[in-house]
DNA sequence: CTGACCACCTGACCG
DNA sequence: CCGGTCAGGTGGTCA
């Protein structure tokens, strides 16, 4: 689907990751109904350990973001500004509805 | 029936006094019904006036708070971390079933 | 716009 | 060392 070069505030004490807005609109669509309390989407990674972030948008910044089990996955893969997830969507009929997480290092670009 | 040595965030701009749980459960319980909304607390400082605050549960937090009220008993005070507040209950006949609440200066003790 | 209030969230710390 | 506690935060809402 899409990846981001994380920001320093993306794996810092913010807690959150942003969500450029043409992915988040295009891929993780928010209706009227999920806009209140966002969503809860999980992603599996490479290792196939599952995780699920809290996905919603906040008005007062007008972005979309992941917000709650974000912070875990950043310590977990020891993500550094300057690194790059990405999120995908499973392409084999066995994965088709299933998201996917991977994540790169800058270093090794 | 307690005191509580004021953190920074207690006396700060989160306007909320964290009430140790041990001490929330044994002085002030919420059941069922009161967990919903919190109760409105009222107590009677050494000048006779009187201060509500509101007495809640903060599930995420696991963490028994008082909120509304509480900054301006802070103002009022001036207190300061490090200040003491103690949470009484009548001890005289006439007195049996008022609340009380008092401060002391850390610079007193 | 500002500040109080509300319901959440997290990490450091400690027994 | 693991789990509970709680100090220190957040965005959203409303007067």
């Amino acid at each position: 689907m899409f990846d981001k070069v994380v920001t320093p505030s993306d794996v810092g004490k913010l807690n959150r990751l942003v969500i450029p807005k043409q992915h988040a609109e295009k891929y993780f669509p928010l209706d009227a109904t999920a806009n209140e309390k966002g969503l809860l989407l999980s992603f599996e990674d490479r290792t196939g350990k599952l995780w699920r972030f809290r996905y919603s948008y906040w008005n007062s910044s007008q972005s979309y973001v992941m917000t709650k089990g974000w912070s875990r996955f950043v310590k977990e893969k020891r993500l550094d500004a300057g690194d790059t997830v990405s999120f995908c969507r499973g392409a084999a009929e066995a994965t088709r509805d299933r998201l996917f997480i991977d994540w790169k290092r800058r270093a090794d670009l």
